[in-house]
DNA sequence: CATTTTTTGTACTGATCAGTCAATAAATAA
DNA sequence: TTATTTATTGACTGATCAGTACAAAAAATG
């Protein structure tokens, strides 16, 4: 009853793991087959024989940089520590993630969103998809941090947590393209006087 | 003392212009240099005797882009009326862009500073000069705000136009992204009640 | 072992890539 | 006019594009 034939000696999950890089880095545009092939060492019709296109196997890389970071998104804005805190650091992982000479080419989604979004509409549902998932996120934190006080009361939690959203997408978006690491410390000191400050 | 030989017959800015929003639709690397010369009416040739390169001409495009950009934006904060109208008339102006049928591809600003920053310095230079001037007019319209009265006290100029520069940008890239306009209302809500709420 | 099924490597496709070049055209200068 | 200078045209380059064809190899089952 099982499967006949000659098995994959490669595990799918870490070719995607590799390929989701190699967009990451150079775009889907930038990108071409022969650039998959040598980074996860498949040979081409490997490569065609499980993923089919180029354009599909983008989607999954997208789709496994959404699954990857909202974990690690929610993870810390649902952690210990007062509101602040998390906020904070939440900004903070972005910040290491922009700056870190490695990979200086920000966040997959942002890229995928302003480049792909338009010309396939799977793209665009990730994408969207990932955003509402941080969006409500943000909100029970702001809920939670209204609720203790930790937050004025002058604001509901959804214009709050679109607030953070919103800014949080521009941050990466500055430090991406100008590197400047001065403006990301006033960026962050601005977003978080202007929901916790007086 | 004028100049010999065949005189061109096309007009350098307008080639430029052309050039820009062919690069602005479709990026930088998905934009072939037949695609520049179907849209610009010019041979091979004319356009290489002219511009020497694609990346030349991506710069110029992009250089355009900032000069008519950041003239359309610092008229807006430098207008008459109040703060808050003319920030509130800013973002109005942005949501237009980004939601207009035609050319729903954002910001080329944003899309170069992504897909060219960290390849091409000179485009790093523009986009960085182009923030750089963007921030400065932000800060000097937040404390025009906060002379006022108009916008609280609590908070610095330099800390507020940190914060809405980012929230800009990201209002952006969330709306080119998801194309999602009850998100941008929000978005333009939670920013302005941040920054003038009680 | 033989058969069946699947993967893999590689050569190949036609199309397109960025960019070049020689011939031609159109202007001014002598 | 003729010489000089510059721009345009369009065919052309070799490289690379995404994707295919297919035979050989490998591993599972019977």
């Amino acid at each position: 009853m099982s499967k006949r034939g000659r098995p994959r000696d490669f595990e799918h999950t870490s070719i995607v793991d590799i390929a989701m890089k190699t967009f990451w880095t150079k775009g889907y545009e930038g990108c071409s087959t022969q650039d998959l092939c040598s980074d996860t060492g498949l040979g081409k019709g490997s490569l065609y024989n499980t993923f089919g296109s180029k354009q599909e196997l983008y989607k999954q890389a997208v789709e496994r940089y959404h699954e990857t970071g909202i974990k690690e998104q929610t993870a810390i804005l649902e952690s210990t520590g007062s509101v602040k805190e998390r906020l904070r650091i939440f900004l903070n992982w972005a910040m290491v993630e922009d700056f870190e000479s490695t990979s200086t080419k920000g966040c997959l989604l942002i890229n995928a969103g302003l480049e792909r979004a338009n010309e396939d509409p799977v793209v665009e549902s990730i994408v969207s998809r990932h955003i509402e998932l941080l969006k409500e996120a943000m909100e029970k934190i702001m809920e939670e941090g209204l609720r203790t006080g930790e937050i004025p009361r002058q604001r509901s939690a959804v214009d709050l947590a679109s607030l953070f959203l919103s800014s949080y997408y521009g941050f990466r978006v500055l430090n991406t393209s100008t590197q400047n690491r001065a403006l990301a410390e006033q960026i962050m000191n601005g977003t978080m006087e202007s929901i916790f400050g007086a």
